[in-house]
DNA sequence: CTAAAAGCTGACGTTGACGTCAGAGGCAAG
DNA sequence: CTTGCCTCTGACGTCAACGTCAGCTTTTAG
């Protein structure tokens, strides 16, 4: 498939997927024309490389690490890399833990506090 | 206490701290030379900010939200931004726990190969 | 055949949360 | 008094992941 295609089927913009291939997360056959095509498989990279993002990764440390998650093969100075990644992760799951629980706890009151008929304030 | 305690305290640095300021969350009182003072509730304060950086919220959307986080009360409008704030963070907490689980998955297996003896290609 | 749609390569713009530097003033210790 | 650290106010710099625009070529639909 074309770039447009992937774009649209892996939810992200043209312009993102060119900027995957600039930091070497996504490589992609040429047409003659000089035309990117990207197998099906590419879709589930990309959403990958998303998730990555989002947990807050890095182009340069996701461009490390990618292979580890497409292929399951580890090497050694990649593993502490991992572990680490790992550690972060974990670690900002417990602070989005803590807000959702004050989100939570605010959201509640404000709730029961309009059923009982109190004001709130607005 | 002036600024650069605070800081201490609250492990963020001291151009942080003005930012708040000039983002109106976080006030200080004046010296007469023009010092800023900040009473030691300014630590849980500025720690719950950061926490709220860390939850992806922006400045703009924490300095509506923080009084209802100080005080608790909520009036209708600010009870919809809550609660939109509440589903993202969910969203996120979903799209790393899903991380967590496949670096979970990878270092295991990387972790057992190399207890079994084999390569891990190092 | 032709016009619209899609793709290409630069290259500059954007946004948010600060970092950093300059230049000047304030404050406790010896 | 002066030395050394802290603080002040601008104001420009940074960094990452793209957005956007220009100018041009390729592909597709009618």
């Amino acid at each position: 498939m074309r770039i447009g295609e992937l774009a649209a089927r892996a939810s992200v913009s043209v312009r993102a997927l060119r900027y995957y291939e600039e930091q070497n997360l996504l490589t992609a056959e040429r047409s003659p024309s000089g035309q990117r095509h990207y197998p099906d498989s590419a879709v589930d990279r990309v959403q990958l490389i998303q998730q990555l993002y989002a947990a807050g990764l890095t182009s340069r440390t996701i461009v490390d690490l990618l292979p580890s998650f497409e292929t399951g093969e580890v090497w050694a100075t990649t593993l502490d890399r991992l572990s680490a990644e790992q550690k972060r992760v974990n670690r900002k799951i417990g602070e989005l833990l803590g807000i959702r629980d004050r989100l939570d706890v605010i959201i509640t009151k404000a709730t029961e506090a309009k059923i009982a008929g109190r004001s709130c304030r607005d």
